[in-house]
DNA sequence: CTGATTTTGTTGCATCGTCAACAAAGTGAG
DNA sequence: CTCACTTTGTTGACGATGCAACAAAATCAG
């Protein structure tokens, strides 16, 4: 084993993975990786318009298919139930988002819908940010960006989604 | 473009980097799976010593090199200083490490000392996390983990470090 | 050595995220 | 219909996190 560990040493793992020598370990490497791209990327597009960047998260996700069931918000954000309720009050408040109940019969259950004014904010924002981040994947080879997607997709699966 | 977009929708993207479709973003991705690990694996491991997950990156941080300056303990952990210096305080409160100046003549610099108790904590933990990740990391082909790693690398170093 | 400048660690404070308790609404068996 | 039970969103409280002001110490030019 080991041939090439000073290269690669995550590589050195067995079936027992017992010999796994990486100090490096992969919550460390994303952790570093996310809090350096929150701070250098998410952070300032959000403030670009003056969003958290909880709501800024909230309101993407809204926007995307346009509305979503509260529901479904909280399912997809990385927060909790508690968070989502506040920032949606918030996003609601600033008129960028509507909080209806999902039918008319119902009282409770509710549909986060985008607003106009959300979608203009979120198309302006959207699309300075696809660009940052296309300008960075470039720095990987094509072939690294697809097996860097489909691993952090194996991963996230196999941690049971 | 878009020869295969069914599968890999982020490897759409061109020296501009406008036609990048993903609206499956990196970041998004990375806090996803980010949020999972800490939930269910780095967590777990963290409280079973009864530390919180902070504590646990600083000791583990001290721990490998069996002590480390107080101001390389700010560089190697996401966190600022301050931070640093209450979580460190909690730890050596505990007894897993020890704060002392740096040299006998000074008395503001401080080094993290990892306490025979600390080690044994981290040994503990540690032992069980990498086999843990290990095992995760199997249902990766080893070509895809080393390109994995090696990709977040080269985003890291490329996005200032 | 001395005074000015920079580093370094601590503290206060405002924000964010999580947990738990709660109330209102929905659901279903009888 | 009705009573028990579940789901859903809100609120309060607390810990974690990041920012900025601060004081003590280190550094350095002269």
């Amino acid at each position: 084993m080991a041939e090439d560990t000073e290269t690669c040493p995550w590589s050195e793992l067995d079936a027992d993975g017992s010999s796994l020598v990486v100090h490096d370990f992969l919550t460390k490497r994303l952790s570093t990786l996310m809090s350096t791209l929150r701070r250098e990327v998410t952070l300032p597009y959000a403030r670009s318009a003056d969003l958290s960047i909880a709501e800024w998260r909230l309101l993407s996700l809204a926007a995307h298919s346009g509305s979503l069931p509260f529901g479904e918000l909280v399912t997809q954000s990385t927060s909790d139930k508690a968070q989502v309720s506040r920032t949606a009050r918030l996003l609601e408040q600033r008129g960028l988002v509507e909080l209806r109940p999902e039918t008319e019969a119902s009282r409770k259950k509710l549909v986060c819908v985008v607003t106009e004014a959300g979608m203009r904010v979120y198309d302006e924002i959207i699309r300075n940010a696809r660009r940052a981040q296309a300008q960075t994947l470039l720095i990987l080879s094509r072939d690294e960006r697809e097996t860097l997607f489909r691993a952090l997709e194996k991963l996230q699966s196999a941690l049971g989604d």
